[in-house]
RNA sequence: GCGGAUGUGGUGAAAUGGUAGACACGCCACUUUGAGGGGGUGGUGGGCGUAAGCCUGUGCGAGUUCGACUCUCGCCAUCCGCACCA
């Protein structure tokens, strides 16, 4: 009988569908564990064969998992809003509901041939208002929630209400915007509006004027983590900066607790860089400047985390968007710095980038005094300093700051070195090392010790204090577009109203056309009837990331219309053991979503911390293009190895028509009708192709689609040769020589159960041979899966399999665990071998099987091993061993071998004549 | 500039500090079947040699060690992230 890979994953996938295999349901008796892939955008291309890596991987693990006797929550669904439905709809008029849901079935039907043993009744979409119910509940929690610095976490609303009627904004350290200072009184003398105003400037999602990432192209404000250089990252068109009022989310509260967090958590360590490096933690001060701009004084705020370089100022920086601007601006030099701001104001993102170290600046007029020296110092205006970052003000310290440096260079502004011999005539010299000078109190210290020094002093003169800065902002969460949660807010009289919470969902409206208005809101102004009672509802939705902030909680109980997760469900589920997806998210989706976790636990809806315990980032597979070569004016190809004698032009082959780099000419006549009369100039009577390592994408004719693979080879196949194809964390380029191999290795398995005329296996008694070939892959493959290292997984599959086949093994003993073993990775294949090994349960209730020590050596026993005259070594043996043979082993017979003793594993290792030795694991 | 990762045959890659290159692709030889991208056996880092064998070899240079792809330091190269963050 022939491997029929065809009918045998079909029949199983019909199974598992029928038999509901995979669907799981809390059960105190087993413990848990909660397998999750980082749910996918639906886009119209479908599914490539560098999609399924990560899947593939985690369904190996939930498998493996399964039969190690856990109860697997393995879920999937869809991230179903988003740009790309919506440009598609404003070209085409088609609804985005449309096209998604037509998307949505295509990947499940592309998943589905995989073999995944995902529990499909638990799907969830983000643009099912059932679904997005719960992403506008969390959004109104954060509407009616301020976070208490003190307490560190976030609380009602309605407890800082309480507060300022009794202390006023003194009774409580709540995160902000601007800094308030009122009185009880005051507060209980506000007008609604007044009150919902100074509350806005709390609220854990708030609405704020502030400096955006506009994009023309895209009509919309995009999040920090959505501009790469300038670009949107979804369409690459130019972004630029703007002021406007927007939706935010209070990310930047959480900043210390995100942070902070990272320690426990089982990720990679250039993940938790990148986030270490997105949240931006720095120490340093807070301190005051008196300045003056001619008639007035004003306290001018500035962070360093030199405070030690305070005698080193010889002037200060403002952004040019910082506030002070304004007020330290003198009569005089009104008009320069206007000229300075206009320009600055014009130039986008990309440009300052482009532009980075040319330095520009205008001095504002003003002066301000050194608290420590007392001494006069310029006040300036520049780009190189962020309004966004600390209080957009500096004190400027040349000799110490390279950035200041360039600017007093260019300026003329005075340079005084403050630590002993260091030679700031060329450049700054920005080291945090050597001894201070010209710097009073301070001289004679260390930098390291100066640092605390004189923040002690700032401190104790009340002129600043210790402050710790986050470059984590906070997150801009409207958009001006359709597609995406509507907000359930309307606004009454000018004030932004919470829907009644029993309202939801609030669904998207209708529309005529997906297009912002004519007067210039977004698309949602075309709604008819898109008020409450005549007040206006938002017309912004949410962004991509708000569906996808919790869905890992929906998953654990999906149908609930009561609650985004039942106590019981979160309790039992509590949080995903293994999250597995790219990095692109690192800054993104994984921010987000650790920040919404961290609400609803501060808020006692969940009952974990951190949403993804131990995260594996899968590696990009990349595309493998291949090429042919057109000799110039002609339509005559010429093979790879022959080219350089002809003057050619490189042409992108579709990869689907080569195999193994030889490309299939008649199929190539066929492809295009420019080549239908192609000739060719052959090597050895074969065309080789020419390759190259490219992004798998559909201009490159690069594409291979999953199908193609399973209507080749099987499901079964494509799982493992991903796998085989290097380490899971790596990025590599997907290349169909070797895939053979793969799919040689399970018809080897197969044989090893039939021959032509049926099954042969026997209940024969295994001999020692093959129970050790047996034990060996039973140890290995355990050992892999639990380090994710598939790939010499399933090269020890290969061995063993290699090794049995040669022996002729065909017993039950032996093959009935070597296909458990197998099943995590190739389940269809498995499955049709459990059956016919009599079992009638799917193979995924197995139980894994367990290395039997069949060669446990009792005792161990210790040698010397003297080498050169001198003893070297002690030498543990596992056994006992005549001395003779020591010696003999050590001297003059090479060997390697591995002995189990006491469960641990002995290695000993001798080389030829010289040495040995022991390693005890 | 800062941070992280990686560097091993023609290719994808293996190697708790212990015979480097397992396994697979490709290639070569032989073999089997009535051909259909079939099955099997053997070979395959480089150099020298008919051969047994010898020399050499994990980006470069030092170091630790009886022993280094592996650990330490310094370079070089590639990839990824961040980037005027005071």
């Amino acid at each position: 009988m022939e491997y029929n890979f065809r009918e045998i994953e079909k029949k199983w996938q019909a199974r598992w569908a029928a038999e509901k295999t995979f669907e799981v349901r809390e059960d105190p008796s087993k413990p848990k564990y909660y397998v999750l892939d980082m749910f996918p955008y639906p886009s119209g291309a479908g599914l490539h064969v560098g999609h399924p890596l990560g899947y593939i991987a985690s369904d190996i693990y939930s498998r493996y998992k399964r039969l190690c006797g856990f109860n697997v929550l393995h879920p999937m669904g869809y991230d179903a809003f988003g740009l790309p439905a919506e440009q598609y709809a404003i070209q085409t008029g088609q609804h985005p509901a449309v096209t998604t849901a037509k998307n949505i079935a295509r990947y499940r039907e592309q998943l589905d041939r995989l073999g995944f043993s995902y529990d499909w009744s638990r799907e969830v979409r983000t643009c099912d208002p059932a679904y997005y119910k719960w992403t506008q509940w969390a959004f109104l929690k954060m509407f009616a929630s301020w976070y208490d610095n003190d307490a560190q976490k976030a609380r009602p609303i309605s407890e800082l209400e309480q507060i300022f009627s009794e202390k006023g904004s003194a009774g409580a350290n709540a995160a902000c915007g601007e800094e308030m200072n009122f009185s009880a009184e005051e507060w209980n003398a506000m007008n609604d509006k007044e009150k919902a105003d100074v509350l806005m400037n709390f609220r854990i999602a708030y609405q704020g004027v502030t400096s955006v990432n506009w994009c023309p192209g895209l009509g919309t404000v995009l999040a920090n983590d959505e501009v790469k250089e300038g670009y949107s990252v979804r369409g690459g068109f130019p972004v630029e900066q703007k002021k406007m009022t927007q939706w935010q989310l209070r990310v930047s509260a959480y900043a210390g607790r995100l942070l902070d967090d990272l320690e426990e958590l089982d990720w990679s360590d250039s993940l938790k860089d990148m986030q270490r490096n997105w949240i931006g933690r720095s120490q340093g001060a807070e301190m005051i400047f008196k300045a003056y701009n001619g008639d007035k004084e004003y306290d001018m705020k500035i962070f360093t985390t030199r405070a030690d370089t305070v005698f080193g100022v010889t002037f200060m920086v403002l952004a040019p968007e910082s506030d002070w601007v304004e007020k330290l601006t003198s009569a005089d030099q009104k008009k320069v710095v206007d000229e300075y701001l206009a320009y600055a104001k014009k130039k986008t993102e990309r440009e300052r980038i482009a532009e980075t170290r040319k330095v520009t600046g205008v001095f504002s007029g003003s002066y301000a005094i050194n608290p420590l020296t007392g001494e006069k110092v310029p006040v300036w205006i520049s780009e190189y300093v962020l309004a966004g970052y600390g209080t957009g003000a500096i004190m400027a310290v040349p000799a110490h700051d390279s950035r200041d440096y360039a600017f007093a260079k260019t300026f003329g502004l005075p340079i005084i070195p403050l630590i002993e011999g260091c030679d700031v005539s060329e450049s700054s010299f920005d080291a945090k090392e050597g001894i201070m000078c010209n710097s009073g109190f301070l001289n004679g210290m260390t930098v390291k010790e100066a640092i605390p020094a004189a923040i002690d002093y700032v401190e104790a003169h009340g002129i600043g204090h210790r402050k710790i800065n986050y470059r984590l902002r906070d997150a801009i969460f409207s958009r001006q577009r359709y597609w995406g949660e509507p907000f359930p807010i309307y606004f009454k009289d000018g004030i932004a109203t919470p829907m009644a919470e029993d309202s939801l969902p609030l669904e998207l409206p209708e529309v005529d056309k997906f297009l912002p208005t004519e007067s210039g809101e977004p698309p949602l102004g075309r709604a008819a009837g898109w008020n409450v009672d005549g007040y206006p509802i938002e017309k912004s939705t949410m962004p991509g990331f708000a569906g996808s902030s919790a869905y890992y909680l929906r998953y654990m109980d999906p149908h609930n219309d009561k609650a985004l997760v039942s106590r019981e469900a979160d309790e039992y589920w509590r949080n995903v053991d293994l999250y597995i997806g790219g990095t692109e998210h690192a800054t993104g989706h994984l921010i987000y979503s650790r920040f919404w976790n961290k609400f609803l636990y501060d808020l006692g809806y969940v009952c974990e911390k951190e949403p993804f315990r131990k995260l594996i980032n899968q590696g990009m597979i990349q595309g493998r293009s291949n090429f042919v070569y057109r000799i110039v004016n002609t339509n005559t190809f010429v093979s790879y190895g022959l080219k350089d004698s002809y003057e050619t032009t490189e042409i992108h082959v579709d990869v689907n028509i080569v195999h193994n780099d030889r490309l299939d000419m008649d199929a190539f006549r066929k492809w295009m009708p420019d080549f239908a009369d192609a000739e060719f100039i052959l090597e050895n009577g074969e065309y080789i192709c020419g390759y190259g390592i490219e992004k798998m994408s559909k201009s490159m004719y690069n594409v291979v689609n999953p199908d193609m693979v399973c209507d080749t080879y099987g499901a079964d196949t494509l799982r493992l040769y991903e796998m085989f194809l290097g380490p899971l964390e790596q990025s590599k380029p997907w290349d169909t020589k070797g895939i053979d191999g793969v799919h040689r290795f399970l018809k080897r398995v197969w044989r090893m159960f039939y021959d032509k005329d049926g099954l042969i296996v026997t209940d024969e008694a295994p001999s020692p041979q093959e129970l050790k070939t047996l034990h060996k892959l039973i140890a290995k493959i355990k050992e892999d899966i639990e380090a994710f290292s598939f790939n010499t997984a399933v090269s020890a599959f290969m061995i063993a399999v290699n090794e049995l086949y040669e022996q002729k093994c065909n017993k039950r003993a032996v093959l009935e665990p070597l296909v458990i073993l197998l099943s995590p990775f190739a389940p269809h294949i498995s499955e049709e071998l459990w059956a016919a090994l009599g079992h009638s349960g799917s193979i995924s209730f197995a139980a894994f099987p367990e290395y039997v020590a069949e060669y446990t050596v009792e005792s161990a026993c210790t040698y010397a091993v003297s080498f050169n005259g001198k003893t070297r070594f002690t030498l543990e043996l596992p056994k006992a061993m005549p001395k003779d043979e020591v010696e003999r082993n050590v001297l003059e017979n090479p060997l390697s071998a591995k002995y189990i003793a006491d469960g641990k594993v002995v290695k000993v290792i001798v080389v030829p004549g010289k040495i040995v030795n022991i390693v005890v694991k």
